[in-house]
DNA sequence: ATTTTCTATGCAAACGATTGCATGTCCCCT
DNA sequence: AGGGGACATGCAATCGTTTGCATAGAAAAT
């Protein structure tokens, strides 16, 4: 109730205000004898201050809060890169404020404007597409930008992802070296660039392997509910298809939902690779065999990058690219 | 880049800062000329204003923030919560600023005193423990408080709850009519008031079926990991069970862990019920049967109950209590 | 026509922390 | 002993918005 101010707090200590300001902040603290900074420090936490940030951001133009706009929350596999933010942010001091904007650009475009108005000190991004207008806002505002998990195509900011090719690489090796040759790709959105990484990833993949790569369907999101229709599509248009590399686990679980009312057996008639190895995957039936990405090592790798570029020690944009891993589980069995 | 504050924006439309300000916000907005208001709207849009929070804070003492503490954001049940808190806040031009603080009391604290020195306006805690002290925290500083899934012994803050007996209820009538008599229980940590709640309502609907209530083990935390410890003790201890009541369904995925080591198998061995339904647990092996709990309809309520106590449109402590609902899957089978 | 009432806007004082600059004190060196 | 540093602290302006109060002009009432 009673709220302290450094003014209080000098009062109580016999100082001027400043003092109070350089005992509170540890890279001033040094400038004052170490008995009135003690002294001061106690008199603070006797009178239960802390500090009006708003005052302290007013004057300082910094907000110690850093953004991170996410396209969907659901999304499990936002969790771990969330933590991975928050870890890195958190050991600094730093606040994540988390938005989920949802696809639409106009919603992804005002959630941002709304986190610059609250002067927030830098932006991560899970939302990009390929061609990504929103950056402009906050290069327009001077405010720090980092994508995370996907990125685009004009290098305006700095990006942590995976090795999308790599990823279908491992993946088409692994169904090659199961005997399939006849391999589908359920893609994702191809604005995103995860989704057009993905395709191109698994169609440059199985050229190299002497297949043919042309039995591809695009979902329009990344859930398992878009991955419904679209499996259907792949399965309609390519029958005799023994294999299907999915972009995403959740579009996995959609190929999955077809598979079940079609009455068609996986891995026994269609052997599925899913991408992300999101929590429980290990748990459904049959157990997904996908490309496992080390989200929370991208949050921290993203968290990392804003803190340099708040701190202007790195100049340039940098781009961090994470190698996948293939996880093999029980949905994918030889031909 | 270029700041536009109010007084850049009062001189190009030619009146008094304060001018500005009052047409800038909805409610002191019709103490102006409609043309002078108009005027103003139209140069701040163009001159690409956006308020800054901090002075406004400052001065109005209001950050139209709310807190919303999680213990542990890899628990997918607090997605839907969070979306019902966002979408009920974002509404009226609230923003949500999440920390989750683990179940550690000393962090939880530490993380509450933060949010509060950001100045949040309220704060929502999914965090409870039955015996709760944070709360003192807030109202020591007249911070408005909500509970939201649990809540705590002393009432004295508003909470958004399921009905755990109820729930409980569901879950033991069902196997009872599928014919089991041997019914224990996979308890969660007994310091969280759905822990202790869902025990004390297996009990008590144990004993009113006439069975008996006492095989129960409780785990240390709601997650998987803490799962299958505890289901391994609660079979050792009771080897005849041919069902088992979980008191969240990471703790029944938990016991399907200890279930495949020990080649039970499930439903034909033992019936194994959840509870909250969270996302995917229609897809595992073999499909949960749980008890459905209306999450984001929680976090709903909860942000409703946040912005009545911040306006001071209802007084006192009010308790929701949301009515859950069994939802039967293939974990379950006639003994 | 003069006074009263109202309404639209201006005025200026906060809100609380920070920081460049000024000042004062003590120490050390010659 | 006196001058020059070095170092610790005080001073005061500033950040941008809000809002109670004041005021000026217009409309209404007598």
């Amino acid at each position: 109730m009673a709220r302290v101010t450094v003014t209080d707090v000098a009062k109580a200590a016999g100082v001027h205000p400043s003092t109070v300001s350089r005992a509170l902040k540890p890279e001033t603290r040094s400038l004052l004898t170490e008995e009135v900074a003690t002294r001061v420090l106690a008199v603070a936490a006797q009178l239960g201050y802390h500090r009006n940030t708003f005052a302290a951001g007013l004057r300082t133009r910094r907000s110690e809060m850093v953004g991170v706009v996410l396209p969907d929350m659901t999304n499990p596999v936002f969790q771990p890169i969330l933590r991975g933010i928050e870890e890195a942010l958190d050991a600094e001091g730093l606040v994540a404020i988390v938005a989920n904007a949802g696809t639409d650009p106009d919603r992804q475009r005002s959630v941002i404007q709304r986190l610059l108005a609250r002067q927030v000190d830098g932006l991560i991004l899970a939302t990009a597409a390929r061609r990504e207008t929103s950056i402009d806002l906050c290069l327009a505002e001077n405010v720090p930008v980092v994508l995370v998990n996907r990125n685009e195509t004009t290098h305006r900011a700095c990006s942590v992802i995976t090795d999308d090719a790599a990823g279908m690489g491992l993946a088409v090796t692994h169904l090659r070296e199961l005997g399939h040759t006849c391999i589908g790709h359920l893609g994702g959105p191809q604005t995103a660039s995860t989704g057009a990484g993905r395709l191109k990833g698994f169609t440059d993949a199985m050229t190299q392997a002497g297949l043919d790569p042309t039995s591809t369907v695009a979902a329009t999101a990344f859930t398992r509910e878009a991955g419904e229709p679209a499996a259907t599509r792949l399965l309609n248009a390519s029958p005799d298809l023994s294999a299907v590399v999915a972009a995403n686990d959740l579009l996995a679980l959609g190929l999955y939902d077809v598979l079940r009312t079609r009455r068609l057996r996986c891995p026994d008639d269609i052997s599925v690779v899913g991408h992300n190895d999101m929590p429980l995957v290990d748990m459904i039936a049959p157990p997904l065999t996908t490309i496992r990405i080390r989200h929370r090592e991208m949050g921290l790798q993203a968290a990392r990058l804003m803190l340099d570029l708040m701190r202007k020690t790195s100049e340039g944009v940098v781009d961090i690219v994470l190698r996948p891993e293939l996880i093999v589980r029980a949905s994918t069995a030889a031909r």
